[in-house]
DNA sequence: AATAAAATGAGAATCATTCTCAAAAGAAGA
DNA sequence: TCTTCTTTTGAGAATGATTCTCATTTTATT
């Protein structure tokens, strides 16, 4: 946690802006998370721990967690967008299964090696992935089979 | 264009659904575009060209064509949903220069069967898959070098 | 033509996200 | 600590894509 306050502060000063109280428990309150969420979620929980922190506020520091390389955008969630931390997680994919909604993670530092050395090759500087895959979970699978 | 109409009309036939001539311009028009479309802009085309199809329409045919497996959403770009047609069409991703917004495409044919390993691996049966890379275009690097 | 099921258009309703602006908080110096 | 300047914040209004409603029209079938 030290670690993540002091890289969004030191993204915040080169911007000239400020490491306030309420970026602070927007920041602490994501890295409590360890699932997805969307902005909505983030508010009602920081509300319940009775913070104060409004809804616009939290809108407005999503972008700057996301800048600064903090979180990233996940997948988008009858029509939200969603965002996970980054911070320390190995590089995922997320699946998700279009009969349960069941949303799961996958490996893919073989796949980004592949996307790095195309994108080389048509000379573009890669700088973010986003990769989700959807079909069937193996649960669905099976309650479908045994009808 | 007759192999995507019949693909279509037995898709909704399968549904009980009815081939009309609203999702008749709706298919043709989809297929005359080369570039990603969003539902706006597909219905502005309709429109130019005299026919009449309800902003309703569209947004209701835009669904069935993705079940059909005709079209396939793309980049979300500038909040809106975007689509292209699949058919005949190589998997293939998107990137887009985070600097002046253009869009391009690489082959994924290999990150596919990297992904369908996975995938079986985890014992998911893996049906679509969305791939987005974000970055700087060569131009936008070249115009930001030498400055 | 008659009937029943499905589709359509027009605009209202939703709902996530963004914007506005007056009041509050933070930083830096005297 | 008091000032001053800049950035932030909260509350709610505004925006804008997408979805929904429902009366009317099409389509397919008899």
């Amino acid at each position: 946690m030290r670690n993540q306050a002091s890289i969004f502060e030191a993204f915040l000063d080169g911007r000239g802006l400020k490491f306030t109280r309420a970026r602070q428990l927007i920041l602490e309150t994501v890295f409590s998370l360890h699932e997805h969420f969307d902005a909505e979620q983030l508010y009602d929980i920081i509300h319940k721990v009775s913070r104060d922190v409004s809804r616009a506020t939290v809108y407005r520091t999503l972008p700057l967690l996301v800048e600064a390389g903090l979180i990233q955008k996940s997948v988008r969630s009858e029509a939200r967008d969603t965002f996970e931390h980054i911070y320390g997680h190995p590089r995922h994919a997320h699946w998700v299964c279009k009969v349960c909604g069941a949303v799961g993670e996958t490996e893919i530092q073989d796949v980004l090696k592949l996307l790095q050395a195309k994108a080389r090759a048509q000379n573009f500087a890669l700088e973010e992935v986003s990769l989700a895959v959807s079909g069937v979970c193996w649960k669905c699978r099976n309650a479908n089979e045994s009808q």
